[in-house]
DNA sequence: TCGAATTTGTGCGTATGTATC
DNA sequence: GGATACATACGCACAAATTCG
């Protein structure tokens, strides 16, 4: 490779790429062959590999064996959003409010049982490992499609020999945290969300209908009240059809 | 490769796996190299290369071109904490200060051009496709490691012909979006982020200390003023080292 | 049902360029 | 400069899966 140059088969899955983005390749279309490629190109064969190896991981395209190498939906993703902050009602703002808190729109699964803290989660609701809580896993759909999975995690110290004690009574998902604690006077006032992303588990992916490794979005959620946190959990969405949306003040 | 067995490049990756997360080969330590894996494993110099591959993919190793493969420190991933919600100074919070805005030490190089606006910028910056703005690519390290790119966008109808036209110049080069814009009498009061994760596509992964297809972060930030865009951005950081923390209030 | 052609995936041997020590 | 190591590249072979006549 000359100097300066990028190396043949980053050049070749760049053409490729650009004509999967411009709409030349167009989705479930296939690739040229691996013997295409090298002739079209003037490459050899292990440059051939090589560039669609590059698309492979970088999610534009997925080989089937005996049958070619297809292009894969890239599915517009949709907003979750995330914020307590809301401008006042009336006031002119630039987001599009009609799509809502589409997380909690639709319907959830869930089950609940009391485990004890793990020393994870006894870090995040600043408890002593050991010490009960209960955990309550939650499958949540829109439109009959799965959407987001969520693992929750509440001290009984908190909501124990309560009629809070069980989630799945009331609304759902943050808000139905928020109301749950009011009931219990205790006063939820602010909220972090941790995100961070990885390629997701064969059991999420299969629960969430995908395959393993595909990317998910994982958000660390703990509410707080007076300081101290009253309910973790883990949410688990699945990357290529969701997005997180923040809507924050500044100063 | 007779049947129910696993190729032969997945085998050797596997024992060299095993020894990284067993503590055989710590963190910083060289792997064997891609010869005297292929004399002790008795396999073929492809194979050899496959498997570093395949552990270089996983994140695992890294290669260093003429000097070896090295087992990277998988680090408990960093924040970045992004909010603009801070609890008054001296009360008591949960929440760790001392990482601090960890996104803006540290080191960055920048290069700004003018642009015209595509259909995607226009609309997030509610101008016209084809108006003049100026694009500005950021690389931002950590102690020297590659952390996040970044891409921004400014309507030239904004900053054309003022001191603050070019981000990175002029007396308040490199102070951000918010105290740029007060310069301008222009007062930045939200901002939105929108989140999302992908494969990181090769030229972005090459330039974080990557290889194709490692899960990225990306957030879509638009700042606004008085409800109109004044600067968005598309910032890039690898999943794998860094979450992103939000601090929101309830209600 | 069979078989031929195609395609991906895996594997091998070799060569060359370039970075590091 | 020389030795070592990674990265790229070429050409080939074969198995498994798929497609299609």
């Amino acid at each position: 490779m000359p100097f300066g140059e990028q190396p043949a088969y980053l050049r070749v899955a760049d053409d490729l790429r650009r004509k999967i983005l411009d709409g030349t390749l167009p989705p479930h279309t296939r690739l040229p062959s691996q013997a295409r490629i090298r002739t079209e190109y003037g490459v050899s064969d292990t440059v051939a590999l090589e560039a669609r190896k590059v698309l492979m991981a970088e999610g534009f395209v997925e080989g089937r064996s005996g049958s070619g190498t297809y292009v894969r939906e890239r599915p517009e993703p949709r907003r979750i959003i995330r914020t307590g902050y809301h401008p006042a009602a009336g006031q002119s703002t630039p987001f599009r409010q009609e799509q809502g808190d589409e997380g909690f729109k639709g319907t959830w699964e869930s089950s609940s049982v009391q485990a004890t803290a793990t020393p994870r989660i006894a870090e995040r609701l600043r408890i002593q490992p050991g010490d009960r809580v209960m955990r309550t896993n939650y499958l949540f759909r829109t439109e009959g499609e799965p959407m987001m999975l969520s693992t929750s995690w509440e001290p009984l110290a908190v909501t124990g020999r309560t009629p809070a004690m069980l989630p799945e009574e009331g609304p759902v998902g943050g808000q139905g945290v928020v109301q749950r604690m009011a009931a219990l006077d205790v006063v939820v006032d602010h909220v972090t969300e941790d995100v961070g992303a990885r390629p997701g588990l064969a059991e999420e992916t299969s629960l969430l209908g995908g395959v393993p490794g595909h990317v998910v979005i994982e958000i660390q959620r703990t509410y707080y009240a007076s300081g101290l946190p009253v309910e973790t959990a883990d949410l688990v969405v699945p990357a290529d059809r969701y997005r997180v949306a923040y809507h924050l003040p500044v100063k």
